[in-house]
Order: C-alpha cells, then sequence, then structure tokens
DNA sequence: ATATTAAAAGACAAAAAGGTCTTTTAATAT
DNA sequence: ATATTAAAAGACCTTTTTGTCTTTTAATAT
C-alpha cells in the first residue's frame, strides 16, 4: 500500500518523536536505523527530505541528530506520505485513468472511492503525536 | 494502490469479457490494446499470465483471440489482483513489518487494517460481470 | 498439406524504486 | 582556531517494474 520509502519514514519520524521528547536530546542516524531496522544511508537520505519540509529538524556536529518539537508532532501521516510520494497520493483513479473523475467513472470507481476517501481521513485525521504516545505505552511496535 | 500490471489487467478482461460476449466473439491484443489504450505486448504478456491461471481464454490462429465464458464472469477482482501480484496481496503490514499481527500491532495498526479489510472485501464481491454490466449500459468508462 | 493468422514465449531495454558508499558542509566542544 | 562530530549531498549500484521487439508455436481456412 505505501511504499518502503514511506514505510521507513513513518516509523522513524515515530521513532524520532517518541525519543527525542523522552529525554529531551537528539537522536542520530545510526541509532535510528538500528531501532526501525532499516538501511542506515537510505534512511538517512529519508530523513534529508523530511527535513527540508520541516517535519523533522536536525543539527549538525557534536551532540546534534535529529528531533522534533512537540508542534511537529501534531503532523498529520498525510504530511509524511505527501512529502515522499508527492501531493497527488491517494488521489488518482484505481485503474489508472488520467484523473479521477466522478462525471466519468471507471468501472469500480463506486467501489474504490469510499474506501480511498477512508485512507485519505485517516491519514489526515491521524498525527505523530498519537502514535508516539501508543508506543511509548509500549502497546505497539517498530520493529519485527 | 494498484501496479500497472494489474490496472491494464482489470482493464483488459473488462474489456475482453464485454466484447466477447456482446459479439460471441474473440477479441485480438492489438484491438484490445487499441481500446483500453495500454501498451499492447506488455498487455500481452499480462493476459499470458491470466490464460494460465484461467481468467481468461485464448485460441491462436485465424479467427483467434481472447474470450471468457459467462463463468469466468463470475470471477472476483480479487482473483485477478492476486493472479499478478501474488497471494499475500493486500495482506501485509502498512509499515511494513514482516507480518501484521493483531498481537504485535505497529502504530497504525488500528487504523490502518479496517481499511485493508474493506479494500480486501471489495475486491472479494466484485466481480468481471457487474463491472462488465455497467461498461455496456455506457455509465462507466476506460479510458482517459 | 500449406499458407496464414494470432497468441505464446523469450530476449532486451528503459525507467523507477530501493539501497550503498564516499565526500562535503556545518555545528560545537575543546 | 582547531579537531571532532554528525548531517547533507552526491555518485554509484542493484533490483523491480514497466515496456519493446523478435521468434516460435499452434490453430485453422484454403
Ligand atoms: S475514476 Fe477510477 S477510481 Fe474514480
Ligand atoms: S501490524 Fe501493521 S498493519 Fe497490522
Amino acid at each position: 500500500m505505501f511504499s518502503k520509502t514511506c514505510e521507513y519514514a513513518i516509523r522513524a519520524i515515530i521513532y524520532i518523536y517518541n525519543k527525542s521528547n523522552l529525554c529531551d536530546c537528539k537522536v542520530g542516524i545510526k541509532e535510528i536505523a538500528t531501532e526501525i531496522q532499516s538501511p542506515e544511508h537510505f534512511t538517512a537520505k529519508i530523513l534529508q527530505v523530511l527535513s527540508r519540509q520541516e517535519i523533522v529538524s536536525s543539527v549538525k556536529g557534536p551532540n546534534g541528530g535529529f528531533y522534533m518539537s512537540s508542534a511537529q508532532g501534531q503532523i498529520k501521516l498525510l504530511d509524511i506520505v505527501r512529502a515522499i510520494d508527492g501531493p497527488r497520493v491517494f488521489m488518482g483513479c484505481a485503474l489508472g485513468l488520467s484523473q479521477c473523475d466522478e462525471s466519468r467513472p471507471c468501472p469500480i470507481h463506486t467501489e474504490y472511492k469510499p474506501i480511498r476517501d477512508k485512507m485519505l481521513t485517516m491519514l489526515t485525521n491521524t498525527n505523530v503525536e498519537s502514535l508516539a504516545t501508543k508506543l511509548e505505552e509500549g502497546s505497539v511496535f517498530l520493529v519485527k
């Protein structure tokens, strides 16, 4: 459903938000990659993109690393997914027509659109903080 | 959401079922590719796969081509998607954990699973005939 | 039987996604 | 000021997806 890139992005962001708020510190790419079991350099590139979009913050140098403010905890999953896969994600036609158009629908439009819209609603209503909270509680997991 | 391969597959199947039942004839790959606006040889390969899985039928030679019985009209979208993308499609964890596991869920499992399940239900309940009927009515379209 | 036809099969190639490694830049502790 | 540190940037590679082209196989009309 999501690209690998998106999967790593979301897992990394949840980890960073949780950890950097817990210890009020910055967290390095090496630790992130280890903890979420993702390829280190690839994850670094993804975080560069998210950093440019100000979804995550970073500082270089000693004691540097990635961190997020509590304001950034209000960022929605949709913001992350859009930053990676582009602004049109979960907007297109299921059968690849040039656009999803009510007035000229593809054969599965009626069946598909409600589901796609639920997905979009879910991504719009879910923020990083709520997910990080569940992680801190220990009721959800980022690996295995 | 679906791979390009799946998109072409579904569009091709709907076209073939509709056309081959309407005129009680076989329909060639050239016509299919033109009518659904897909790459001809690529579409041919996809239909080879679907043909091996007996989702569509074909005969070689003069007046040959692809066709589908009315029994094949009862085939579900899920059968097509599985034939192409494998049997585990829409079963995995949203965040790429090794499996989607209730007892060890990822942070978005609660939000994601109901949507994924709706998708699976939709694909299970939608058959080719119902889509082809809509196409024949002229209420839906395969191109643009 | 043979020529014709159309799908099947297979070799290739381009593009995108996923991933690795090295060099550069900038922050900061000393 | 300088050495150290860690992210940013960029070159490069691998795999998968998507797509093209040619050859082979098999059906059938003649
Ligand atoms: S037109 Fe295809 S999903 Fe809306
Ligand atoms: S565990 Fe991730 S979706 Fe179920």
